[in-house]
RNA sequence: GCGGGAGUCGCCCAGCCUGGUCAAAGGCGUAGGGUUUAGGACCCUAUCUCUCAGGAGUUCGUGGGUUCGAAUCCCACCUCCCGCACCA
């Protein structure tokens, strides 16, 4: 049994000791390779593993590739969740604690401190920090900072003016869940249950002109207003008289409520029944009278408490106007729906269709629920506008939808309304959340067109990986809109020219890798934060101003200003960076969106590595099932390394991994064998080398050029895969022939393949590598050795035929005897001699090589040629060997084609004979066609194809 | 609705990017054998169908197409999973 964690801990120390990881700027080629830092409300656990084992797996390669790779950490304060935390653990509620407790296993005088936000998130970050250094990662600590030391935030401050200046931030209003009693915005850590207030701001009000009041309506599909007949008033519902700014609304109470947080000046001036409105008239956008009726489904509680009614296209409003017209309604008789949407499936009037369908009884009917969804969605994706909506004739609803939406705007007559989608929701504090328009919030400007090509610019000169998550980037800049970039609450910097708001936590996180360039002159104390002015930084960082107002403002002298942008020119642009699929839609996209905002194009990131999430024995993780494993608890029973391979073998990219404890045994045994067979073996000098061995290292070196490649592309669960498990099955053939053999020379062998195998295996797997390389007899460091060099010119391709006619002469062998169940006696095989048959053999070949196979073409070439011409006489073998050569890959057949005829008779007489021995218990004898003592009594000699040798069994 | 991903031989899952080496890796299960006092663990062999000479047939969600050739490329359809914001 291994000791994980001691060789672990003891390979860490030297690579501390030796400072391997600490990287200043030289003469060297650079890599800069950042992952996405934790917000630490939490312990790590194997999920958010995944993301920095794959960057660290990333950096360790290119430093064997011979890079000077930084790879930096920090850890993101900003936000608001610690506080929640901090709230609900002052509160002593037993829910939080008890996850502190038992889950997270955190001592109790730590939690007694949790009550200060801060000290939720040092707790945190020292913990993610442990087990970070504990996972192996190849780290540059001396840049470590959090978003709250003063010089992260000197640069916040600078990078938000900077957006500013450069017209990338407006001001505008948005709407927030809210909680009336705290007089706070609610996000999911405030409110009860940790549910997201999710706010629906496709939610619209119309306003209808009634006398000297306003009759506001709510609606998800302004576009039908053009369809209108009436509107509905619930007439048992006493309804409020509302001054609202400079007009009187009448609507529910409810309503008024509502109102008051969308930054209207709103009071109750009086009542009216709801059977006073019945039967009188409203004035609609373009003058028409549209009658007002009565109807028991209008929900006070619902938008406005009023109803504007399109029975052609809303089946409640159809099945409630069809119920007063069967009471007689003098007023409901009247009225006939009005279609304004044509859509496929439907005829004139798709509401009373899907009424009829169903079955629906009156306007109470549950089905109405259900009619109501289907049509919508039918309508929204399908339908058109008609003539009766002017102007839009013709548009597709969803398009028009936007369009008659602002020419209301426009009017005035609409306005928004958001809702909270998943309404009650209760704040920790007991009352219940409200939607609320904040006035005045900072929105980055995302909508901007120039912006988002000056982004989709760059994405298209990155490189993304796996590739096929570029369209989605591309969705994403088309769809994003303005966003907040600033917050009344939570842990941050504030915005410079205004005071009362935080800078949000997505919007200060986005082009901070610039700051890790020069963070660790802030933390040795070579400069102060009170030095980092805005006009250091744009000397820095934009190569903005000059020196000398830069050293004035920042009162530093100039050669250490002058390190400083050296450095940070050194090492942006950003060469890759890593972050779990769930940030593609903010931070990801934001990364790339502000990178383009303040830099200029040559420090535009290069490369972004997107991976998918990990799961626990199939099953997502989470809190409440209990299935999360902290990080530190895992390395501590499995290992570091068993680990890191565990996470990374179990799926490709952008897969969800799954991570599960028979990988993790599977792996342990896996390297405690390679580590085993290292001890064993030696640095002697090769033998002289046979056929097989010739073969196993062209082998080797097609493996380090697949785990090479596969690498680069980030292929890692591929490249893992090959290093430890593909290349297996070789090594046993491998072993097989060596063993029939009886050779006991292999020793510098299997030295020169572990070698590399263990080289290779070093970013994967770093601690258990360091042992191995140790065993193998070197003292220096795997991790500092030069990462394998695959090179053609050790690649035999003789062998690899070779070696591929020996395995299928086996086979064919054994297939032969599983068919005719013969025990053999004798086994002789006869090989092509034939001149004749090797010209027409190498002849097609040319003639196959680039993928023609059709029997005529091939026999009109061969028969051009009067080398060849005999080929009329074999018409079978011709056939037969395209069948051959159809089946092999195009790069086997360009080996044989490039090598020369090698001899048959001999490789398989001296080759073939010891390991069939083995294998079948009998001699084989090799014969040629053309020998003069051949055994043939069955005349089988004559089929003999070139390597595809005839077989007699006797 | 919009967007993304997936559907493979009893099950899980690779292969698809870069078409031919694919009846298709690996694991589980199943069957036979070995080892073991027994159990377990381990090792070997077999595991789509047919076939007493290395062969043939039918398979990779469904239906088309491109190609000499498709699990792999293109189109359509069906089914399942995930994300849709001011939150880290």
């Amino acid at each position: 049994m291994i000791n994980w964690n001691e060789i672990e801990t003891k390979w860490r120390k030297v690579w501390n000791d030796s400072k391997d990881f600490e990287t200043n700027p030289n003469e060297k080629q650079k890599k800069f390779i950042t992952v996405a830092y934790p917000y630490p409300n939490s312990p790590q656990h194997i999920g958010h593993g995944r993301t920095y084992t794959l960057a660290d797996v990333h950096a360790r390669y290119y430093r064997m590739k011979g890079y000077n790779v930084l790879f930096p950490m920090g850890f993101h304060y900003t936000g608001t969740p610690v506080l929640g935390m901090a709230k609900r653990i002052q509160n002593q509620e037993k829910e939080i604690l008890d996850g502190l407790r038992n889950v997270y296993h955190v001592p109790e005088d730590a939690i007694k401190t949790f009550v200060e936000p801060i000290k939720i998130a040092d707790y945190f970050h020292e913990e993610i920090k442990s087990g970070m250094i504990e996972m192996g990662y190849s780290i540059d600590w001396r840049r470590e900072f959090t978003t709250i030391v003063p010089g992260y935030q000197k640069f916040i401050e600078w990078q938000i003016t900077t957006l500013k200046e450069n017209g990338r931030i407006i001001q505008g209003s948005h709407p927030v869940g809210w909680c009336p009693d705290d007089g706070n915005p609610v996000s999911q850590h405030d409110t009860m249950g940790d549910v997201e207030p999710k706010i629906d701001d496709k939610n619209f009000l119309v306003k209808f002109n009634f006398g000297e009041f306003i009759f506001p309506v709510t609606t998800l599909r302004p576009e039908t207003i053009f369809g209108v007949t009436n509107l509905w008033v619930n007439p048992n519902v006493t309804y409020k008289k509302v001054q609202v700014d400079d007009k009187v609304w009448i609507c529910s109470e409810a309503c008024a409520k509502k109102i008051s947080f969308f930054e209207k000046q709103v009071e109750i001036i009086g009542e009216i029944n709801g059977n006073e409105i019945v039967g009188k008239l409203a004035i609609n956008h373009d003058g028409r009278e549209i009658p007002i009726l009565p109807a028991d489904f209008v929900e006070p509680e619902m938008g406005t408490g009023l109803v504007m009614s399109v029975p052609a296209h809303a089946p409640k409003d159809y099945q409630a106007l069809m119920d007063l017209k069967s009471q007689n309604h003098e007023l409901a008789l009247k009225i006939e729906p009005i279609p304004i949407i044509s859509t496929p499936d439907y005829g004139e009037f798709p509401a009373k269709e899907i009424c009829e369908k169903l079955g629906v009884s009156n306007q109470t009917d549950d089905k109405l629920e259900e009619a109501t969804k289907d049509l919508y969605a039918k309508e929204f994706s399908d339908g058109k506008l008609n003539e009766k909506c002017s102007q839009f004739n013709n548009e597709k609803v969803q398009f028009g939808r936007d369009k008659v939406r602002s020419y209301l705007e426009e009017k005035g007559t609409l306005e928004k309304f958001p809702i909270l989608e998943n309404a009650p929701v209760k704040c920790r504090c007991g009352a219940e959340c409200v939607v609320k328009i904040l006035n005045n919030q900072w929105f980055l400007n995302y909508g901007d067109e120039e912006w988002k090509n000056l982004a989709r610019n760059c994405f298209d000169e990155m490189n993304i990986l796996p590739n096929n998550i570029k369209t989605e980037f591309n969705e994403v800049i088309d769809w994003l809109h303005e966003r907040a970039c600033a917050r009344q609450q939570g842990l941050g910097t504030t915005l410079p020219w205004d005071k009362d708001w935080i800078v949000e936590s997505l919007s200060d996180s986005v082009i901070y890798m610039a700051y890790y360039t020069i963070s660790r002159f802030v933390n040795d104390g070579t400069v102060s934060p009170d030095n980092l002015t805005k006009e250091f930084f744009d000397y820095i960082l934009l190569d903005k101003g000059d020196i000398k107002l830069a050293a004035s403002t920042s009162k530093l002298a100039e050669d250490i200003i002058n390190t400083m942008k050296k450095e940070f020119n050194y090492f942006y642009p950003v060469d890759s960076r890593h972050s779990g699929r769930d940030l593609v839609q903010n931070h990801l996209s934001f990364f790339v969106l502000n990178h383009v905002a303040v830099f200029e194009k040559k420090l535009w990131p290069q490369e972004i590595v997107v991976n998918g999430s990990v799961m626990m024995d199939g099953a997502k993780m989470s809190k409440s099932m209990g299935n999360i494993i902290p990080l530190r608890t895992a390395i501590r029973d499995h290992g570091a390394d068993p680990i890191r391979l565990a996470i990374i073998s179990s799926a490709e990219l952008l897969q969800d991994a799954d991570f599960n404890m028979e990988s993790v045994t599977g792996i342990q045994s896996k390297l405690e064998s390679l580590l085993e067979e290292c001890s064993r073996l030696e640095n002697t000098p090769l033998p002289e080398l046979q056929a097989e061995d010739r073969w196993i290292l062209s082998k080797l070196q097609s493996l380090i050029g697949t785990v090479t490649e596969s690498v680069e592309k980030m292929r890692l669960r591929e490249g893992l895969h090959d290093i430890l498990f593909s290349f297996e099955s070789d090594l046993s053939w491998y072993h097989k022939r060596v063993q029939a053999k009886d050779r006991d020379d292999i020793n510098g062998i299997l030295y020169k393949i572990n070698s590399a195998r263990v080289a290779m295996l070093s970013p994967f797997a770093p601690h258990i590598a360091e042992e191995m390389w140790q065993k193998l007899g070197n003292n220096t460091l795997a991790s500092k050795t030069q990462w394998p060099e695959f090179s053609d010119d050790n690649v035999d391709a003789t062998s690899i035929q070779s070696e591929n006619l020996l395995k299928s002469t086996i086979d064919d062998i054994a297939n032969i005897l599983k068919v005719t169940k013969i025990t053999p006696k004798k086994i002789v095989l006869y090989v092509t001699s034939d001149s004749t048959k090797k010209k027409i053999y190498r002849k097609m070949l040319s003639i196959m090589v680039g993928g023609q196979n059709n029997m005529g073409i091939v026999m009109k070439e061969l028969l051009s040629n009067p080398d060849t011409a005999d080929a009329k006489k074999m018409p079978d073998f011709v056939q037969k060997t395209i069948k051959d050569l159809h089946s092999e890959s195009e790069e086997i057949k360009k080996m044989k084609l490039e090598s020369d005829n090698f001899d048959e008779k001999e490789f398989l007489s001296s080759e073939l004979c010891s390991i069939g021995k083995k294998e079948f218990g009998v001699d084989i004898t090799v014969f040629a066609e053309s020998d003069s003592d051949i055994y043939d009594p069955k005349g089988k000699a004559r089929h003999a194809r070139p390597f595809k040798p005839a077989i007699l069994i006797e």
